[in-house]
DNA sequence: AAGCCAATGTGACAAGAGTCACAGACTTTT
DNA sequence: AAAAGTCTGTGACTCTTGTCACATTGGCTT
């Protein structure tokens, strides 16, 4: 089997990545990696999608932000450097197999190969301003723009109007409670911009459209 | 003039970014970037501190952390290398003394200099962890809470218990009104955590003690 | 000293969000 | 079919924060 990444093309990086990684495949809702934890590889999605949360002492959580195939994840590449444990949370949110990357190598790589420095480069970047999306989403937004956009991301991300999920998950990931969900949906099942069931949120495709303002 | 920077010791790389880079000084107060400017320079901060923080678009502001004396911004390095404009604003705290380099020759660096490469990575590693305990405060912690935290932390950045500064300054970074800072800082000051006169807050001794506990 | 302006203090109110209690509704188990 | 468990809906209440209005204070200018 091939590795396909489309920001590694270079075949002798392809090539070494292909013989140093361990292949990992992590069913839905499966934790990848807890607070505390010491990493010891750093991962690239090949298939499939994480999400990377947050989390307080008291068990809050909060979502951060995804991470796709083709991509690594930033808080491994900082944490292994320095091997300290984890500081968030990573659930594959869709059946992901992932390739571990021993932390020496990386190290290597980042001498060896141009491309995997940039795509280390790249990581931090696009990771950094998801946090900064994510700040001002929680500073300066309110729960239903975030619960809206929330929906919308989540849609978009596992191709489907159709989510399957309680409102508890919901609203822990938004950092909140049940109730403020439930009625938060509530509303915007009023405005016809989503359909209630038991276990399911069903997008209507006026709201799906909506992502690109959202998003800005 | 020799470069003093804790971290980079080896007298090829001090001496590559002395004949490289260019010094500029800052005022207290001065701004540095702003949102949507361009970064043609990797700025490393030889004397004073930068404040750096997050605005939306309709003007409200949010401290972010500081970079002090020996760092660099993780945002610049990721903005250079895409040539992308800056998400983010800096201001000098205090008297700010910043070499510049080049990207170009970041870019080199990075291949030739392990201690450069290691700096950067330290660089990702610290803001990275500072931005999820931004999230942290923002998302978990309550003003009073976080206007504590500010204080304390503001002092020991300034090394004072005297700080300058009105109340709406204060608001402005917390991303909150003048008129709730008001009111939390009177508390505080019946709690005998401060003394508050005009353009001033008096951070009491009792109070600067409490950093370990509230920083972790 | 009078006037002015920025900074601060404070009461009153509104909005958003969190909590508690409890009632239904739907599923799964027995 | 009954029981048990999970999920959702909702009213009532509280807490925190944001906003408006206005009074007061301190310091500077003229």
């Amino acid at each position: 089997m091939s590795i396909q990444l489309p920001l590694i093309t270079d075949p002798l990086l392809q090539d070494e990545i292909e013989r140093n990684g361990k292949i990992k495949v992590f069913e839905p809702g499966q934790t990848i990696i807890e607070p505390g934890q010491y990493i010891k590889m750093v991962p690239i999605i090949l298939e499939g999608a994480v999400k990377v949360m947050r989390t307080d002492e008291e068990g809050h959580e909060l979502f951060l932000y995804y991470i796709e195939s083709g991509e690594t994840c930033a808080v491994s590449l900082t944490c292994c450097s320095t091997s300290d444990p984890s500081d968030i949370k990573a659930v594959a949110e869709e059946k992901t197999t992932v390739i571990g990357v021993p932390v020496r190598k990386h190290e290597e790589w980042t001498n060896e190969f141009r491309q995997w420095k940039d795509f280390v480069a790249m990581t931090y970047q696009k990771r950094f301003q998801e946090m900064l999306k994510a700040i001002d989403d929680i500073a300066f937004k309110r729960m239903d723009e975030r619960l809206l956009k929330y929906l919308i991301v989540k849609s978009k991300q596992l191709n489907t109007l159709e989510l399957t999920m309680t409102h508890q998950q919901i609203a822990s990931e938004l950092g909140t409670s049940r109730e403020v969900i439930s009625r938060l949906l509530k509303q915007l099942e009023k405005r016809k911009l989503v359909e209630l069931e038991r276990n399911r949120v069903y997008v209507r495709d006026n709201l799906a459209g909506l992502l690109e303002d959202i998003d800005r």
